[in-house]
DNA sequence: TGTACATCAGTGAACGCGCGTTCACTGATGTAC
DNA sequence: TGTACATCAGTGAACGCGCGTTCACTGATGTAC
């Protein structure tokens, strides 16, 4: 059942939108292609039209993650602003759209070379972009602190989600904000 | 075949020991109940005798690696020597031996209550055991430094492992390490 | 514009492999006398 | 202390299942005239 040009794209979009949703959900590990396919509204079989293996899907899906796009803006540059959507219950409770570094990072680390270079494009450009809004006289303070900041916003959430109390979840959140934004 | 009580005790131990590294090199998924069991001297069908499960067997390794004992004893204790120890070279480059929260943490957050609990009693010891060495007037301000100083150290060894450009990744180690390091 | 054919996205059965788990059997250890 | 038996840790074949991947077939789309 051949179908037209334009539902092509939209079927790899969706394809590609399902699967960034459920790879941060359950990790890349415990979701089949079979699943993608069917939360995409299509059947396993026409997965390799689409993509040459499973490694090549989490590759593409890390870069439509991690790409900014028009319908898909980048989250505020300020690193205060940034940082207090960032360490907020809601984020914590939904990593199906949240931060792929807090959810997948301990898995890429360990990935395709692919998927990891499409990871160090993006934490170049995280770190650029915060360093403009972090505290510090030279340049080297600036990133130190974009950086530090950055790094200890994504180990809270990660950390937020593993633990099983919510007073001390809540807890790592907020004393992680708390020292994020009292700058020096 | 049996073997002595001393044997069982001691293939024990070399079996949390293997499955120790090995979760943290390549991540629970990817290691085989086989391969833990090749890696401590035995064959697979021994391993039953020894856990109910996989999934016991990885809470029993997190327990086994998060429990401070006489023979592994716990990171020093002062924020800024741990920090030092943490964020160097040798630990991004051997997670085999290294800390459980930046090379399994995503998996974690997804992983069994048992894992979870393990996990949680261990971020109550390292916060509360941090927070007297870190700055602050009040209880609550140490504590959190204590959080965020060890959140952005476990996030930059995780982003660190991610990056596939050797001199980023010394940045990002060296960076966090300074902004960790510099009080206020 | 309408028609006939070529193209190709999707379907679903099937394949091969690896993994967690089970089990009958072996033989060394532990124990009762 | 020595002997006979019970115990039980280890072995390796086997099972069942799920997953990534392939493929012959279908039928709607795209195109050439």
């Amino acid at each position: 059942m051949r179908i037209s040009r334009e539902q092509v794209v939209e079927n790899r979009g969706r394809i590609l939108d399902e699967a960034a949703r459920m790879f941060r959900e359950r990790g890349c590990d415990n979701v089949t292609v079979a699943d993608v396919m069917k939360a995409a509204g299509l059947t396993h079989g026409a997965f390799y039209g689409y993509f040459a293996s499973k490694d090549e899907l989490i590759a593409q899906t890390f870069a439509h993650v991690l790409t900014p796009s028009p319908d898909r803006p980048a989250y505020p540059k300020d690193l205060n602003m940034f940082a207090a959507l960032y360490l907020r219950p809601e984020h914590r409770d939904d990593p199906g759209s949240g931060c792929l570094f807090s959810s997948l990072g301990c898995e890429a680390a360990r990935g395709s070379v692919e998927a990891r270079h499409e990871m160090t494009a993006s934490v170049r450009r995280q770190i650029e972009g915060f360093s403009a809004s972090a505290p510090g006289r030279t340049a080297a303070e600036r990133r130190q602190a974009a950086t530090g900041k950055w790094a200890a916003m994504i180990g809270a959430v990660m950390l937020a989600r593993i633990v099983d109390d919510e007073a001390l979840s809540d807890q790592l959140m907020s004393d992680t904000l708390a020292w994020v934004k009292a700058d020096k």
